[in-house]
DNA sequence: GAAAGAATGTTGTCATTGACAACAATATTC
DNA sequence: GAATATTGTTGTCAATGACAACATTCTTTC
């Protein structure tokens, strides 16, 4: 897709701030919800192109690490954890099997679940992917302000 | 007040709608990107709920009030603006054609593109839309604290 | 001022996503 | 033991983002 470009012009990616005139957002300007989405598009597209070696994408990667937080839980316990559906989540795991980085073995307690956890494939494969995330990261920091970084984590971290 | 609890230890991070157990996080914790996801989704199902009347979604009325605060100008400009592709904002601006909300002239200046407006009609529809969303933007405020909202904005505006 | 290139808006298509319904198997509740 | 709920699965639909191709109309370059 888009070949890797120089630092100073990687920050088109999905922001796009002077290149042109914009207009005036009027009302816009009071939701939060509107600026929200804008970085968040922002962060979601650098991640991807940051992680296109590993072919990963944000759901996935945040699927992998709770699984590798939480081993032998069920799928519904991480769907739960991270809002994502059951049906959805299903077809993720399938994926997610098939590369050879989760296994799912039936839980002792209930026989209608699995027992997730990953593969030694798959902590190898997550070492190398945090370390793409942590330079994903690094961009975001970038881009933000390490100062403001840090204050819109906490800002966002206290409501569910 | 961000110590709360030792950094490994995070359990339930303040209630979704049901607060059912969630496991922890791990990595993801450090991800910006996470929070702001989160946080974005809830916001724009709220306001596609509190919406529904009008059945308009977040994207449409963000092309409703930059038309509004700058009648006269091009898709390009809108699009640009917004970041949303033209053939997407095409489609859409044809729906909000359809529903009488906006005219599309012949540019007087560039004979490929129009100048978008509101109509007479458009603007009473907006009037309502606008009192919806201000509602919805107040479910924000009450689910976020009017305070941390305000600082939100501020710390999200400066980019974009 | 003509040719080459860029921009505008349009349509077509594909992949991803979220949502929801139906289902089989198993747990839970009464 | 019967009714009900939960878990994971598959099917399907609508919305979205991305991209390519195209006709029309500027804009740049010579």
């Amino acid at each position: 897709m888009n070949s890797r470009q120089p630092a100073s012009e990687q920050l088109v990616i999905g922001g796009d701030i002077e290149s042109e005139s914009k207009l005036r957002l009027g009302e816009l300007q009071n939701h939060l919800g509107y600026f929200l989405r804008r970085l968040q598009v922002w962060v979601f597209q650098d991640f991807i192109a940051t992680l296109s070696s590993a072919n990963l994408r944000p759901a996935q990667y945040s699927v992998l690490l709770v699984i590798a937080a939480n081993p032998g839980q069920s799928q519904s316990a991480i769907g739960r954890t991270l809002n994502i559906e059951r049906a959805r989540l299903a077809r993720m795991l399938h994926e997610l099997e098939a590369h050879g980085w989760i296994s799912r073995r039936p839980s002792g307690k209930d026989a209608r679940s699995y027992a997730l956890a990953l593969t030694a494939e798959g902590k190898k494969a997550l070492a190398k992917i945090v370390s793409l995330a942590q330079e994903h990261e690094a961009h975001v920091s970038e881009f933000v302000g390490e100062d403001r970084r840090l204050k819109l984590i906490e800002l966002l971290r206290q409501f569910g």
